[in-house]
Order: C-alpha cells, then structure tokens, then sequence
DNA sequence: CTGTTAGCGCTTTCAT
DNA sequence: ATGAAAGCGCTAACAG
C-alpha cells in the first residue's frame, strides 16, 4: 500500500511500474550496488553487518532481484527447459515431479513445453526456449528433427533425452530400450504358454516402437496371427475399452498386451461388462508404473517402468553438469534405468 | 563432434561461450542493430529489401535473440508463470494443457511449479517466480498466505486463481465453488433415495470443503451418520482401494462419495473383488472429468468439470489483459464455469 | 571485505 | 524507413 501510494505520486502519466532495484536498496542500506549483490548470493564474502544492513534495506523496500537482469549479465539463467508431449499421458507425472523436486531444491526454475507428439512442433519449440538461455533441456524421447539436433548442439548446454535409449544422443541419455522391452516381453509371455496374442496400442512413436519388437519377436518364434490394434494418442480408458471391443470382434485372444496401464483398465473394463475373468479368459498386459495399476487389479499384469529414477536421474545428471567445471569437456552419461515385467501368475 | 572441434579452436583460454549476437548480425546485413530488431519484430516497419538482407544474415550466422536482453530492454518477458499443486493428480492436465495451448499460440512461455498443496511452498515458488518477472501468473486455488497475496498484488501483474471460486479474488479468478457443488451433490443425491453415505476424500484442501459441505448439507436435511474417510493426497487408485476396505469394515453404505475419479475406480475395483454389484449393492461417486471415467464404467456416476474450458478460459483472460492497453485500470473477472453432476440412474 | 568500472544483448526514444 | 544514443538491472573483474 505504501509503494501503491508511491505510484499515483510517481506515475503522473505513464504506464510504466518502476520497481525497487539494487541500486535503490544499496542507497537505503548506504552499500554500494555490489555488495548488495553480493549480500544476496554469497553472504560469506560480506561482514555480518554489512550483510543484515542489506537484508533490512531489502525488506524495507520490498526489493524483488531481477533474474531477467542477473541472467543476462552472468549468462547464468538457472533455467532448465522441459520438453514433453503431453502432460495428459501420466506415464511422465513421476518423472516431472522427480525432476522438479531435484531442480527446484538446487534453485532452477523449469520452463515447460508440450509438444504433442510432433518433432515439428519441438522444433519450434526448442528454437523458442533456447532464446531464454536456458542452462539446460530436457527431452522425452531421442527422436527428432535434424534441426532441433543441431540447435541443441549448438547451444553448447547439457541436453538430456530421456525415456528411451540410443546409441547416438545427443548428450546424456536416461531411459530404457523399447525395443528391448518389446522382445523381452515378448519372450517371456511365450515362455508362459501363451501363443494367441493380441496388441493393443496408441500411435505414440514409443508406444509403437514396443509394439513392433513385441511383435518381430513373436514372429521370430513362429507366432504370426497377432491381432494389432492401433488408436491415437493420448491413451485414456475410453480408447482401451474401444480397442477391447475392436479386438475381441473376432474372438477372444489369450492376451491383450497395452501400450499403457490407462488402455490395459479400459480393457479390463470391457472384459468385465463382457462377463470375461481376467486373466483366466483373458490376460491383460499394462505398460507403466505400479503404483498406478497393478497393485489395484489383481488380474492385471504389467511392465513396470520406474519414472522417478528418470526424473532423479535427470536432476542429478544435470545439476552435476551445471556445477563441474566444465570447461570445454563433455562427461556423455548413457543411464539404463531398465523395466520389470510383473506378472500375475508369478508374482 | 564437429560441436567438439569448434570449441577446441574458439575457445583457446575462456570458458564462455560467445554466442552471435543482434550486433553480428547486423554487421553481416550491413545495416544497424536496430533495424535488425525491426525485421525480426516489426517486419511492417522495414522495407523488404532489407528485411530480406537481415533473414539472410540470421540464417547465415545462426542467429538465436536473446529474450533475456529482449525482456530486460522491453520489460515485457513473454512468461506466464504456473502454480500447481502437483502434476501427478491428473484433474490439472486439461487445464494446463488447454491454458498452454493458448498462451503457445501467442508465443507466451510457461514457467512450471509445483507447490504440493503446501501455501507456504507456494510462498517461495512465487517470491522465487516473481523474480522473473513474468507478465502473468496462474494459481491453483484461493488459499494463499498473505505474503503470496501481497507479492502478487505489489507485482501488478495479471493474477488468475483458477479451479474455485472466491468473493475476494487477487485479481481474476476462473472455476466453480466447491462449496456449491458439495450441496448440490447432496441434495441430489437424497432427491434420489439415498439415505446411508460415506464419504472418501483426500486431504487436498479443495476436496476437503467439497467433503466438509457435502455432509454439512447432509444433515441439514437430518443425515448424520455419514462414514468419512481422509487419506492423504495425491489420489490414486490404490488410496481409492484401501479407503473402499475401510469403509465396508463397517458394512456397505448406499452410496461412496469419492473426492476424484480416480479414488472412485479404486472403490470400483474393492467392490468387484468383494463381489459387489454397481451400483445395485454400492453407489459410487466421482469427481472429475467425463472422459476419464464416466464413459468407461457404466456403473460409475461423477461430478464433471470442464478442465480445458478453466484452461482455455485462463488462456483467454491473460492475453486479453496483456494485449489491451490497461493503462492503470483493471478488469477484473469472475468466471464461474460451473460443474455438471452425471449420474448413472438419470443418464 | 568493499567499491569502481564496464559491460551482458537488447529495445526505447529520439533524430534523420 | 533507418540510425544513434542511452539505458534496462544486474554481475564479472579488478582495484583497493
């Protein structure tokens, strides 16, 4: 109210709201701008006296330190972009927040951008948030456009990809196979007994990926007939009970294998108004975390996937990067965080 | 690794990465920085000749602007900043996905922050967030502490509280009253014969008032002995299941009020393994989106709110007091977008 | 431990 | 339609 009193004073005309700055704290203290700066970042090179003149000076004003200008003039924006598809497809919920936790403890600030699938609209979204000086990106996924490779690069920050796996990142690399997913499921559903397969799947490009090795995989062992279902993305309960309904048209399979958990309860969903027990009619496989499903369904077996460790992993990694010494040299991490099968007739 | 080598030239001493800057390319285009920053801003401003001659440059020499100067010079930062709760509960993820399609679209940027339901987290994430100067703030809900409060007003910056509803808003506020809605549910729900409830609620503040009034409602119409179960946030279907086994220890109510669609398909499934027909034998509520749940569980009646309209809403209210010029006035908007109770008897 | 001097890279505000 | 000068608010680098 003081400072709303200040402005009708000081804005006879304008628009503009001048704000504290450094500079009218050092005077109300009686310290230079510098040590004011100072005060605030690293208290330990002031004397204590100096330091509480400043910190009351800053109270008294109502002083709010301008990143904008500090980032600029130290190129040190401690921000980290974070780059998603959608925030509607929860398998990323536990990584963001994992993520976030580790960052915002350390002071960075996260600026988000969803790109809905589409290495175009990365693209651009990339070339946006770059021009924010970010000290670091994070992306799902290691697929993208040329140019968004070579923005990254140039950028000379750490990039992290994560949820999946390459032998050419960009940077670091956090994830796991999808491909290796797919097979190892694959091998372990036969070795199982089961020899009528169906997928059911979103057209997310991981999703797919999982989906086609799954499938090679099967092929590899003689079993062709596999009923692939596709729907787009995002996955909710309704796409799974939709694409249940497609599949057991042309009889029931012994397994539905999901791209996610959210698909696997839209098809035990439609098993059940089927009068289908799951899994002893009809095995559902989900793809996700724990937490979310199979704890719950006893029937539903699932790949579980632990998207905290990405999001810690991901901190962790970066926040090292940020504090090394860098100088010129690339530490490259390649971080498989693996996956676990839970199965209902093991576990 | 062409990144490599350039850095093992440029950089013979330093650790800085220069980057190309409005001055260079300028000098390529052979014009003044200024005119640069017109062809990349106010193309209308220049002739096309020359607007050409500055694309070329820019592409030339990669030019990426430095919105950190940009917003420094212009003190406008094209940043919206968002507080929310968390990301793992999922009623957010229309919302935020429809708010930052529409601030993308006008090339606003999103700061992301996640409080955890804890005002005084909230607290530091604004004091924090403030300091990047964005043009705009959105936070979840109307309980904050009174330093946020006064933060955000000294800020003068749009202010959107968004999922409740308030007589005394910061600034605009956009959602529905959770009081309301618990009344009305109640009265509903006893219009429609129900006379034995419990309630299932997470300790998030929002549900708790929807809980708190629901049974309020309740025994104003001479209901009392109304089961309440609180379990701590975030809501998942497995909180959902465990709150079910609690409260059919004591027998099975008519009816199981769920604070959120997901807790509401934990009961679902607590009451399929006990053999329970829904909702003949239990009734069970929701709260949340239609697309989540409703559609897919037959059986499940819910309370839908419209995320994306909150989000669109939002999106819509902050471009629209960015782009008028509110020279000292203020718009403020009260937008109550209302809720919709589903209801598998009716339906 | 504290102060001074120079910018960081851009845009505003005049001139031309 | 284009240019020149003067900062935006802060910190690096050095001097004391």
């Amino acid at each position: 109210m003081e400072h709303i009193d200040e402005c009708k004073q000081g804005d006879a005309i304008g628009a503009r709201v001048e704000s504290v700055t450094l500079i009218d704290v050092a005077r109300v203290a009686g310290v230079a701008p510098m040590t004011v700066s100072r005060a605030l970042h690293r208290p330990e090179l002031v004397r204590s006296a100096t330091q509480k003149k400043v910190l009351d000076a800053v109270r008294a004003t109502g002083y709010v330190p301008n990143m904008l200008a500090g980032a600029l003039a130290s190129s040190k924006s401690s921000l980290v972009a974070v780059l998603l598809p959608t925030i509607a497809s929860s398998v990323f919920a536990d990584t963001v927040q994992a993520l976030m936790d580790g960052l915002t403890a350390a002071r960075y600030q996260t600026l988000l951008g969803l790109t809905g699938y589409s290495p175009q609209r990365e693209e651009e979204l990339v070339e946006a948030i770059l021009g924010r000086r970010p000290d670091g990106v994070v992306l799902a996924g290691t697929d993208h456009t040329n140019a968004t490779v070579e923005r990254l690069t140039r950028a000379k920050i750490p990039v992290v990809e994560i949820w999946d796996l390459t032998d050419t990142p960009i940077d670091i690399v956090i994830g796991f196979s999808h491909e290796k997913l797919g097979e190892e499921l694959a091998r372990h559903l036969i070795k199982k007994g089961y020899r009528r397969f169906s997928v059911l799947s979103v057209d997310d490009p991981r999703a797919l990926r999982r989906a086609n090795s799954f499938i090679h995989e099967l092929q590899r062992h003689d079993i062709d007939n596999v009923r692939f279902v596709i729907r787009h993305a995002p996955a909710t309960l309704q796409v799974g009970r939709e694409g249940a309904s497609a599949i057991l048209e042309g009889g029931a399979p012994e397994i539905v294998v999901c791209s996610s958990d959210t698909l696997a309860q839209g098809v035990l969903a439609q098993a059940a108004s089927r009068g289908l027990k799951v899994p002893q009619d009809l095995a559902v496989m989900g793809f996700g975390d724990l937490s979310t499903a199979a704890h719950v369904y006893p029937a539903l077996s699932t790949v579980r996937v632990d998207g905290a460790a990405i999001g810690a992993c991901t901190a962790q990694a970066l926040l090292e990067r940020f504090s090394r010494d860098n100088q010129g040299k690339n530490y490259p991490v390649r971080l498989d965080t693996g996956f676990a099968i839970i199965d209902r007739d093991s576990a």
